[in-house]
DNA sequence: TCATCATTTTCGCATTCATCGAAATGAGGT
DNA sequence: ACCTCATTTCGATGAATGCGAAAATGATGA
């Protein structure tokens, strides 16, 4: 597999002729096509890294929520807790209703915790 | 839904008399359930946070590689990359096979990689 | 209008974390 | 012995995280 070429000199990156550039070029080349979603996809699982802000999404699964409710829930401070639903709202996931001086929060899409609970299926799967 | 009972001296995380004593219970019951694999599950998103540790994942769908040809797909360094495979690994997502002296990863579990496309469909179905 | 209330936001800090290079080390192969 | 690919340790760097304090916002009601 690996084709012994070695490398020209502006391989500046890595000197290890061990690769086989026909193949690493093909991969590059499918990889492109997904490159541009990659970031999203990595901004979309740092918000979900965070079991404060996973408690959030399943705490609002039935029900919205009042912002004082969610901070109890919680077990934080209204402002912690106003920070971290920001980050999802910013991202579209979470949906707001404002009724008075209350603000409630409920999930935007369905689809979103159908997602994490999958992964949660994957990971518990694996552990068993 | 505010039930106006105010709380009583114990309340020193949010003063705020608005929230439902008897929702917010139930709901710190029904998540206390789910709570001792949260920490895993957003480890498991931390990990998915990267767009280099995502390209890896992607490149290995369909061959396994050895860690020169993956550095030269990513574009890093032999060390650099490494230590990327390795997160994955410890994660137990990468299974690894010497060769010599060579190594080669490829994915331990196809299941994780229909996850993260399916996570990427989701995104894109919301964007569109 | 003024005080009050739930929430948001700004600012800032402390802490953690993440990525990566350099160099030492391991382990194979010749 | 001596390359070679890979791993690891160490360290520096910079970035990001989470949250508190407090001011700001905007609705409510007296």
């Amino acid at each position: 597999m690996a084709n012994g070429r070695p490398l020209s000199k502006s391989a500046d990156v890595c000197k290890v002729p061990c690769f086989d550039h026909a193949k690493v070029n093909s991969l590059r080349a499918s990889l492109a096509k997904q490159e541009a979603q990659l970031p999203a996809l990595a901004e979309f699982y740092k918000l979900l890294g965070n079991t404060t802000r996973l408690k959030i999404l399943l705490a609002l699964e039935k029900t919205e929520l009042c912002v004082c409710d969610i901070a109890h829930v919680l077990g934080l401070s209204i402002a912690a807790t106003s920070h971290q639903l920001k980050q999802l709202y910013d991202g579209a996931w979470l949906h707001k209703r404002d009724d008075g001086k209350m603000v409630y929060y409920r999930l935007q899409n369905a689809n979103l915790l159908t997602a994490v609970k999958g992964d949660l299926k994957l990971l518990v799967s694996r552990a068993g």
